[in-house]
DNA sequence: TTATGTGAATTGCTTCACAGCG
DNA sequence: CGCTGTGAAGCAATTCACATAA
């Protein structure tokens, strides 16, 4: 286990955990378990226990974790303690609908920039902000920092994008098209490009989500065990 | 490998690969293999090849596959050709842009109702569909089909509205709120009820995947190894 | 006595090497 | 001879049992 292999899997499901803090926290509920937090998060409490181990030592034994301090820590990790600026590329329907979406700004991420290339957007102003070209982009990321970027553009154009994304210095990328992202100038060309290399993308699929559900509403056998471990049941049982 | 143990992920690559069948056949390429699928997709030509005999046998040995009739299984195995009737709980904006995302209409999903408790947005018609009543969905659904559920409520209702869905009979619900949906009527209970035995739940998490890219662009050496497969060299190389 | 933290065992996904077929 | 299909090997992720600390 050397810091180096943490399953993708495990990031995911601390975001899970920092949410039922979250809930937890508006209950006032100021102390939980990894057999609590299991059963919300509808894991085993190993599981729990293993995945908060990969990033420290957050709990007290006999005790659980208390919900702020866990809280704080998840937040801590996920990097959600610094301000992210964010800009969108692709201010079409699903661009503005993820502009306008709520919780979006919570942990300072902030929009500071929208951009499209249509000529019918360019120039409107949504959420106080003006719409610019997409090829302003570059200039515009000389004139303020820019961690992440949105990939709202239809699929055909979404590579391109990307790389005017990734050109422009811009580290991270949440693809919201419904299609992959190649780590290079070029579908075509298949040496991965070094400013690629230090690239994360993440992709937000409707579509995709939209065909599993219908291939696991048809195949209800071959979902993956539903029942997944929630309560932490004593190895004794016996009379002694 | 006893037909029950197809893994998730070989479900949502499966949707990757018939996304770029559909790609090929738009530029009238009639072939492909294993090989170009992987580098397509992002995995090893193993991976492609281990997932499409989860299904059965669609290739020709020594020639690859066609294009259109690897399409056309894996539309048959993901359940993509029949009709796919979907209504929509939550008509914010979430639901209204996800009501009027194009490519939702391809493979035969159609929205046939639209279901609100807002008041301003009950009777309100979007895309030629009256917004109905959240109370009336179960009348609803007595009168016509109705196969998935698409949650786009707020998250503190989300659990609500999933019972809803569930107690009318639907098995399938796409979830876009950031929460997890408990199989079971009331958050409290803890044994999940009949009913939601036969429910399939896929997530649609864009904060998620926002702070999922916050992670990894804070710490690019925990990615995933990025550079996975892509040709599958031969194992040869030495002189002979 | 309780519930965490963690090396060890296990499961299951991925990778491999090659048999099978065109 | 090429590329698929697949049992077996390898490896990574999960599960487990228990030592540990409050």
């Amino acid at each position: 286990m050397s810091s180096q292999d943490i399953p993708t899997a495990a990031i995911s499901r601390l975001v899970t955990y920092l949410r039922i803090l979250e809930a937890l926290e508006l209950q006032d509920v100021s102390r939980t378990s990894s057999n609590d937090l299991a059963e919300r998060a509808q894991v085993t409490a190993f599981q729990v226990r293993k995945d908060l181990a990969y990033f420290g030592r957050f709990g007290t034994r006999g005790m659980g974790y208390t919900v702020p301090l866990l809280k704080r820590e998840l937040v801590r990790v996920l990097g959600l303690n610094r301000t992210w600026n964010v800009v969108i590329m692709g201010v079409g329907r699903l661009g503005q609908a993820i502009a306008n979406y709520p919780g979006a700004s919570d942990y300072q991420f902030g929009y500071v920039g929208l951009f499209d290339v249509n000529p019918e957007i360019v120039g409107q102003e949504i959420r106080g902000l003006r719409v610019r070209h997409a090829d302003d982009l570059s200039s515009f990321v000389r004139t303020q920092p820019v961690d992440l970027g949105f990939l709202a553009v239809p699929p055909e154009h979404a590579q391109a994008a990307a790389q005017t994304l990734v050109s422009a210095g811009i580290r991270g990328v949440l693809n919201f098209a419904p299609t992959i992202i190649q780590p290079r100038t070029h579908p075509g060309s298949s040496n991965p490009t070094d400013e690629w290399k230090q690239v994360s993308v993440e992709n937000v699929d409707f579509l995709a989500g939209m065909k599993r559900l219908a291939f696991y509403t048809l195949n209800p056998s071959l979902r993956p065990s539903e029942l997944n471990g929630t309560v932490e049941l004593k190895p004794d049982g016996g009379l002694s």
